[in-house]
DNA sequence: GAATTGATGTGAAACAAATCACAAAACACA
DNA sequence: TGTGTTTTGTGATTTGTTTCACATCAATTC
């Protein structure tokens, strides 16, 4: 009863977040209102794009008057369930995952690494700023900090196995490092970011590119 | 006369990949033959979606036969470039460049950073197998490789500045770690790696999928 | 306060991607 | 050699996404 993961996530929402880290720096900056084309201009589509995006998520302005910045940040962060906080917990502390576990851009965006597990906790523990459990602590953390999404740092080998336990104790989204295709349950999102296919496919276009 | 970076890989080179990744599975496993459907099952498409993909890529298999495993990756490492090595340069020798540095994957896939940089070199030397260079030798080493391919994992702030001068130095694609929207001409491939933006479509879609 | 201007919001049109349907090829076997 | 079966490859169709075009509203001007 396992399905195999695909990838997910819609054009129409990475552009919204495209045009929400421009209202933040367009905040920053002082502004205060922007239109659809202010935001078509910074971020490279056009102002019916923006304008067809905002109605899919049901954003709106004020005819003739464009948008209040600070209004359609608070929009987004109601979308976006921003203004709560959410735990997630982190999978292997290799490499890739004392990298994460130290960017601090998911803190400012509310995103809080609540814990990090590997088979070897003792590994990284120096290292590392958040505390590194054994696997057997998984499910304890899981319940004790309501975590619903994971991030997966683990070696190809190991990815199903440790995406099986943690769907076991209760998690419904996983951003997964793994070069592996997870199967998991139908109301389990997986969002896969393959490093060795955003290099090669930027190889690919470049070759494309320079012979044209 | 700058351009803004947009999300250019198309979905179909994405599965193509996912057929690759798949069929070199097979193969480790002795398989040598395969069908469209064999693919679609694995990577949970159609398999009218892989005939339809191959077609785009000008692949072909035999009628009735299905595809020889080794034929089709040799097919597929002449599209990508794979039977070349690809030299990369690497700038940013923080947390997410020390990992990168030290990924195996991407060697084993013919891509080679050939040199890493930083604006304090020293910081890293130490723990990297690759060397860490100061950005004034960038030219020197993106001329000596021939690179045409950098990986940008420098602070947000520096970002279009190192990309300018990476673009001047030759460079013609670049995969961008940083949240930011770099200005690039048209012939500059960009691909966004944003790590904050997967997460969040991830925490996103649980949450619409468990209110419905 | 009517006329004008400038922006939004959204159906309709154009375009692109995925699915369907089937002819064509390759093989098996009598 | 001929008939049946299997799987590819690709036009035709459907579905999805982007662009266009304009009615609508709010502010400004005369
Ligand atoms: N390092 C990178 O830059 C990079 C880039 C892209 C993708 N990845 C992928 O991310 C994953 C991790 O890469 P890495 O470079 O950090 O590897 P790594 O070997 O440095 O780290 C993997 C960690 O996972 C732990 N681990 C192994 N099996 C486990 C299990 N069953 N349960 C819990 N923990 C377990 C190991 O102890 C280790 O600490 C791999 O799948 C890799 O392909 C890494
Ligand atoms: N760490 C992560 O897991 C992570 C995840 C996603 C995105 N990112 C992004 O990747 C980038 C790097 O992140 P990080 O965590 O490695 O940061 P970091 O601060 O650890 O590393 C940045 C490195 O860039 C170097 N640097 C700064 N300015 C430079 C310049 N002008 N030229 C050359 N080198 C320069 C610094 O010396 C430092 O070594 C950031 O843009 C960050 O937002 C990081």
């Amino acid at each position: 009863m396992k399905q195999i993961t695909k990838h997910i996530i819609k054009n129409s929402l990475k552009r919204i977040f495209l045009y929400r880290a421009c209202l933040v720096r367009l905040k920053m900056m002082g502004v205060e209102k922007a239109f659809s084309y202010t935001l078509a201009n910074e971020t490279g589509v056009t102002s019916d794009q923006v304008r067809k995006d905002f109605s899919e998520f049901s954003i709106k302005g004020n005819k003739r008057g464009g948008y209040d910045i600070n209004d359609l940040l608070e929009k987004m962060e109601n979308i976006f369930h921003r203004n709560k906080y959410h735990n997630i917990v982190l999978i292997g502390m290799g490499n890739m995952g004392l990298a994460l576990s130290k960017y601090s851009k998911f803190v400012q965006r509310n995103m809080n690494i609540v814990a990090t597990f590997d088979i070897d906790p003792f590994k990284q523990k120096l290292r590392s700023d958040i505390p590194v459990y054994s696997m057997g602590r998984l499910k304890e953390i899981i319940d004790r900090f309501s975590v619903k999404v994971a991030i997966l740092a683990v070696p190809e080998i190991s990815a199903q196995e440790v995406a099986d336990e943690l769907i076991r104790h209760g998690i419904k989204g996983i951003v997964n490092f793994a070069p592996a295709l997870l199967k998991v349950p139908p109301d389990v999102i997986i969002n896969n970011v393959n490093l060795c296919d955003e290099l090669e496919s930027v190889i690919y276009y470049v070759h494309k590119l320079m012979k044209v």
